[in-house]
DNA sequence: AATGTACCGTACGGTACAGTACGGTCAGTT
DNA sequence: AACTGACCGTACTGTACCGTACGGTACATT
């Protein structure tokens, strides 16, 4: 990614970023991705839809698979965690917590957008190891996983729920809220989830959550489960 | 999918069926597409591998659209439903046969064909409609669902397990069994599931499952959640 | 023996697209 | 005014690959 500026920050995470116009470029090709699938995202396409020259493109972003990365970092980079909720106190906040969790998760994952990146990510696996499913993962899902694992360790600390293992216990969670809902509509199945359905199922879900997780004794594992 | 011989079976139920010459294209086929993704899978790499003709490709699928179609029936018709197990009479048999649900469950969605054929699939889907992923909800996820689907009712009427909404059930079942493993999977996250934890997690799993539909009283969604 | 059938191997046309080259435009600089 | 640099637009090259055509072979049918 020759041009795109590597800006390392204080705290140690590096951040991509674009300029302006790069944005700009990177929208539109986000656009033609969502509307056509990994097909329609030419180069010769990107730079008709974004108004910029092939030689632009090659400057910028290096090579075709460069561009690819850059969308994908790019829509990543804006998957903010909404933090803006303080830590739960009470066993009514930690639940509510617990459904926006939820909420937010479905609304992202059956987004137009985020279908188009798993789908090109997951297209762009070869046999051995993954190029952009690598970004998607640590940069999109992490960010996702992270905020709930908190959450969950929250209402652990606080004798809200119980648990051994946080990844088993965010695993449940996941499971209870998506099913196999998200590879469904991977698959083009419309009728995977219906937009009005998403917080009631919510609710239902953590509901689920909670009753495999009471604070008295919850059942866990056999113990020798995911080795790291 | 002109040659390709469509043989009406008296049940009502159709069913493709291939020459031997052409199934052993298809498997071919078949490992081309598991080693190099779909980019290796082309008309002349595929009739190289099966040292066949190019010509004989198109005569016999018609087209490349065609071939991947016919890779994705092929593998998806050699999913057998294991219906060896005479419906479970007792709840332990029946904790059994879920179990044994699960890790079947778990040993198709992670192993290299099944993950190949779904990446293919998902790559396939434009914006409007699936192409190949109808193919493969419908010939391949559908038999399994039903599988389950039949075992979940037979655990109510034996009064084992309680729920009002199959669909929901299921939903909760493949939930704690595949959590986010499979999608990781897809985008190539290789440690996405330890082989040896299979039959470990699909227990503990379904202990949870069952937890969560003790014939008591089970919580049940809000009514108003999947329209048909 | 003659004809037909089914297939292989290879070669060829057409096309789509990645990547490059080059001339032209506009803004800011000296 | 001359210079520089960033960019657009377009034309060009090379390549990969889909789809087709044709000659050659093995085997069966008449």
């Amino acid at each position: 990614m020759p041009a795109a500026a590597r800006k390392d920050q204080g705290e140690g995470a590096s951040e991509f970023v674009f300029s302006a116009r790069q944005n700009a470029v990177l929208e539109a090709a986000l656009r033609l991705l969502v509307e056509g699938g990994e097909r329609a995202l030419t180069t010769g396409a990107v730079a008709a839809a974004a108004n910029c020259s092939k030689e632009s493109l090659y400057k910028w972003f290096g090579d075709r698979d460069g561009l690819l990365a850059a969308v994908v970092t790019y829509q990543a980079s804006k998957v903010r965690v909404f933090d803006d909720d303080a830590a739960p106190a009470t066993r009514t906040e930690f639940e509510a917590a617990l459904c926006r969790f939820a909420e937010d998760l479905m609304t992202v994952l059956f987004s137009d957008t985020s279908l188009a990146l798993n789908r090109l990510s997951i297209g762009s696996v070869r046999g051995g190891q993954a190029g952009l499913g690598a970004v998607l993962l640590e940069r999109g899902k992490r960010r996702i996983e992270d905020r709930a694992r908190e959450l969950l360790s929250i209402g652990r600390s606080r004798r809200f729920i119980h648990f051994n293992d946080a990844e088993t216990a965010y695993q449940a969670l996941y499971g209870l809220v998506i099913g196999d809902r998200h590879i469904r509509a991977l698959l083009g199945d419309g009728a995977a989830l219906s937009a009005t359905a998403i917080p009631s199922h919510a609710s239902f879900a953590v509901g689920q959550f909670l009753k495999l997780h009471l604070p008295a004794g919850g059942a866990e594992p056999p113990e020798t489960h995911q080795s790291p």
